[in-house]
DNA sequence: TTTTTTGTTGATTGATCAGTCAATCAAAAC
DNA sequence: GTTTTGATTGACTGATCAATCAACAAAAAA
């Protein structure tokens, strides 16, 4: 019974399937007949929608890069003073969604596709820059540009760790984790302040 | 020419090889005869030694903690003071042959398999505990236990957050990351003197 | 009503690969 | 000198999977 109007249902349905798929095996090993029974549609119907598995993979990256984004952006615009705007970041990072098992075994396969596909890599570079720079203009007024860059690298590093262990399951709890990147950024500008003062 | 105990010989170059190939590639799509032209044998033979590709990876990953393993004692041994073995461990960690791209890469996939193969989780999650409790001993005689727990939490994570970065080229240099691990753990202790003092 | 467009799938193809096996060769042991 | 043993491979098998294609069904357009 196809009714018209079906592609865009069929393409979310296609990447939330890939990233569900993805995030449960935890890496790119999943076929093409895996993805689509989750969806609930044919192996052919993705190709038809994505042309190749390649592609339905970069749109799944995108995805959930445009998620986070999404959660970012309603979080940054709560926030009420630099410091918030830190904190804001930190706790997106490590809400329920996206630090859930599911999701960080999804990044972490994407990260390994990257050395494999250009474009893939090219994302996740553009989610890095923006971490970056969320965490820069937060930081700068609060630092001076040349401690926040070594303070938001500092945090960016710590967050992707976080990820790397809860994958491996050796990592801190939820709650934990955001206290670890916090108390981070927190001592550096206790001491950046002790010397000025 | 078969000459009698080759065993030895051809383990540890289809270990290596391995590491090599995965490396190169980035990811575990590497084939058995891939490893084993890079090893100058032939596929059969690589499955004659280790059985199945899974048994040779398990090794490859071991040879690879072995060669981490034996790289810290032999920094730890040298080093005259807490603070120096702490210094010595980030320093490992950031060696030109452990923070090589092709190194770096090999671990970043390990990671990934580790969803999926039970003894590489395990193995990998030694070498998580061991990184922690060698950065323990050096922490609790300068911070006491509690803070040495999340100082040694936070620098780990950063430690594996700077070589996901280093894998998908987006990271600082060697020197940097160094830099930036130190910095941690210094601005930690000295924030926790002058709350003493 | 006929034609076109959109949605959808079953069946098939072609490539890739892990794993097996029988056979070969040379050294070592008897 | 005959036999055993370890090293080694080429050729093969079976399974898996991405990708293709021809076909069909229903809605929309003509």
């Amino acid at each position: 019974m196809p009714k018209i109007g079906m592609e865009p249902i069929r393409r979310k349905a296609l990447t939330d399937a890939a990233i569900e798929a993805i995030g449960a095996r935890g890496s790119m090993d999943v076929t093409m007949s895996d993805i689509a029974g989750r969806a609930g549609v044919s192996p052919a119907l993705a190709h038809h929608y994505f042309g190749s598995k390649e592609q339905l993979i970069t749109a799944s990256v995108r995805a959930l890069l445009r998620d986070l984004r999404s959660d970012t952006v309603a979080a940054l615009k709560k926030a009420r003073s630099d410091r918030a705007r830190i904190s804001a970041l930190i706790a997106v990072s490590f809400s329920d969604k996206q630090f859930s098992e599911e999701v960080v075994a999804a990044w972490l396969a994407f990260y390994v596709d990257a050395q494999r596909a250009p474009e893939i890599r090219r994302l996740l570079s553009v989610y890095a820059r923006r971490l970056h720079s969320n965490l820069m203009s937060g930081l700068t007024p609060l630092a001076g540009p040349q401690d926040a860059e070594r303070i938001a690298e500092g945090a960016a590093a710590m967050i992707d760790g976080l990820y790397i262990r809860k994958a491996l399951g050796t990592g801190p709890a939820r709650h934990d984790a955001v206290a670890l990147v916090e108390d981070h950024i927190e001592t550096q500008l206790l001491e950046i302040r002790g010397r000025t003062v």
